[in-house]
DNA sequence: TTACGTTTCCAAAGCGCTTTGACACCTCTC
DNA sequence: GAGAGGTGTCAAAGCGCTTTGGAAACGTAA
């Protein structure tokens, strides 16, 4: 059923059916409910194809999820950010496209989307430091949003993110309290913005304390279970070994409470982990008390603002960016304890 | 630029253009040329929508992804097939978009998914042993592949599954194998089908022995880490604890090892534990010898099948439907052992 | 009565593409 | 030199919707 079927068996033009289901006030109350009633028996819904057409919006949101060509791994936090944003489209009326695009054919799947007016605006995921993506979006005139932020980047654009310095010197501060001087940061990939701000955020509280970072004490890979196992393991041989982890995925965090668990130590009393926590669906911390302390942050939620974000200037293409810096709670949990007398 | 500005700017019409730019034969080789270097210079690219209005092809293809309105927990799966599915989608020139939806609107949305012709095809996820969804996009007259199976369902449809029944069975005589006889079963909900075709393996190996499935030994649920941490530990804690466990995912059985070691076994030595390892990218089990022994079968690979198939379908829906039934691998890692002997 | 707002509806144009049917133009054959 | 049979191009219709610019119908006021 279409809406020339519609119109016809109502005896009304197209116009008229089409301005009652669109709630346009030119059309009396009556035939608007009976209009509303023959389009509710008869399931009638709009191609969205023909409606995007006249009406020039796709009612579409693109997200782009680069896939790193190195790696291949699919970013496990991505999931439920998706969860949170395709729940506030689905408020909203709006539908969400996926691209899985190696990251050497970002660019082109940019322009592509732009220029075949696939969608009205975009989601950037994993912003470098260095974010090229910005630039190219604000040429191409598409409203966009990125989690996470561009530290190299000084136009200003809208984006919604986690406080990760603040979060990391915190962490490294509690570490500092409870008496440990050597602490490892298991980072993840460092040309990712959010991993140089939790770097900073490390360092800044090691300075603060008149600390340097030992360069044998850092990691940055794809945050694995195996890196955070292999790193740790590497770490806890060699001959002066950290009594302390702050790392940046709980999924990294497993890894290492393995390798801490092969050498026979325990986690809490012969070291201590910090980890961040994006609040992972299924990758629960814990349920009372958290298995590990953690910078607690719920992507999910990220993933919400992002989306409600987007949705505004979309609606308000006028509308100056909008930044939201979401700080992360630190949760106590069993994997922390005071540092270890030296023997 | 447009179609029309571009056909103008080569002193060509319309018609001519597209065709050239489509690879229709009726254009001659030097026009072809000449049209698609001005494409490529002035960077055209067909409007979608108007494309898909015209053609009735929308090269898209929807996934909708039911979010449990009790637990609205995101399947971590989920992440991993999507990858794999899109690579496929990009490599044929289709889109994808998501839909997000408590499992109470998913009628409406598939419904709503048909009318308003977004789609050309849709993957149906996590379908329960009575899926009622199968039905409805059958008289909808939608393309579809289900990634799984339905097992009360007695019409004949597309899907992609892992052979469920026997790798749980495979792997239960191994336990049995290894002198094992009271082996607990950590599944997943057992309304989905995925979790009742691997129940019925584990209880058709135990029977081929002459055991039964003991009641206080199975457990069904979410399979997040927590439920397998506190599953395990329930069981240990009963009077005849199992000697084995047989975990549905690899994060539930992340879980399981936990609890092991929290009450000081030695998994491999004091418990044995296989479990279902899908290979997501971020959760490598192990790398060269596996941590855990596991009936291994790649959800990636799962989604660029399912892809494929559902391509295949849209371009000859008169395609009798397919069916991919993947083995799983059985490898052998760290995690299992021979039963410790009675004492 | 005429004049003039209001209300309620409609015909038709337009969104940007594909595709049908027709038409020049050329070459070849008899 | 006429007809047949390509070859290369085009004008126009159509996809299903929204929206513009009226216009009919109706009421009210002078």
């Amino acid at each position: 059923m279409n809406l020339k079927q519609l119109s016809e068996s109502l005896g009304l033009s197209q116009t008229t059916v089409s301005r009652a289901l669109n709630g346009y006030p030119e059309v009396s109350e009556a035939t608007r409910q009976r209009v509303q009633d023959a389009a509710h028996r008869h399931n009638y819904r709009p191609n969205t194809r023909a409606r995007s057409l006249a009406t020039g919006r796709a009612h579409m949101i693109g997200h782009v999820i680069p896939i790193s060509t190195r790696h291949e791994m699919m970013n496990p936090v991505f999931s439920d950010f998706i969860a949170g944003a395709g729940e506030a489209y689905a408020k909203a009326g709006y539908d969400m496209t996926l691209s899985i695009v190696p990251d050497d054919a970002e660019d082109a799947t940019y322009r592509s989307l732009a220029q075949k007016k696939t969608v009205d605006g975009i989601v950037i995921h994993g912003p470098r430091a260095n974010e090229r993506r910005i630039k190219l979006l604000q040429d191409l005139d598409l409203p966009f949003v990125v989690h996470g932020r561009a530290s190299a980047e000084d136009s200003d654009y809208s984006w919604v993110d986690v406080n990760n310095r603040r979060a990391f010197s915190r962490a490294t501060e509690l570490l500092l309290d409870l008496g440990h001087r050597r602490i490892a940061l298991v980072n993840g990939l460092e040309d990712m913005d959010f991993a140089i701000r939790r770097r900073q955020g490390y360092e800044k509280a090691l300075r603060e304390r008149g600390l340097a970072a030992d360069p044998a004490l850092g990691a940055s890979d794809e945050m694995t279970e195996h890196y955070g196992y292999d790193t740790a393991r590497r770490m806890l041989a060699g001959h002066t070994p950290p009594t302390a982890f702050l790392v940046s995925s709980l999924i990294s965090a497993i890894g290492v409470r393995r390798a801490l668990e092969e050498a026979d130590l325990k986690m809490g009393r012969d070291v201590s982990v910090i980890t961040h926590d994006d609040e992972l669906s299924y990758l629960g911390n814990g349920k009372d008390v958290p298995i590990f302390t953690a910078t607690r942050s719920s992507v999910r939620e990220a993933g919400r603002i992002a989306a409600n974000t987007l949705l505004e200037l979309i609606e308000d293409p006028a509308r100056t960016p909008r930044h939201h810096l979401l700080e992360a709670e630190l949760m106590l949990g069993r994997s922390t304890g005071p540092a270890p007398q030296e023997s």
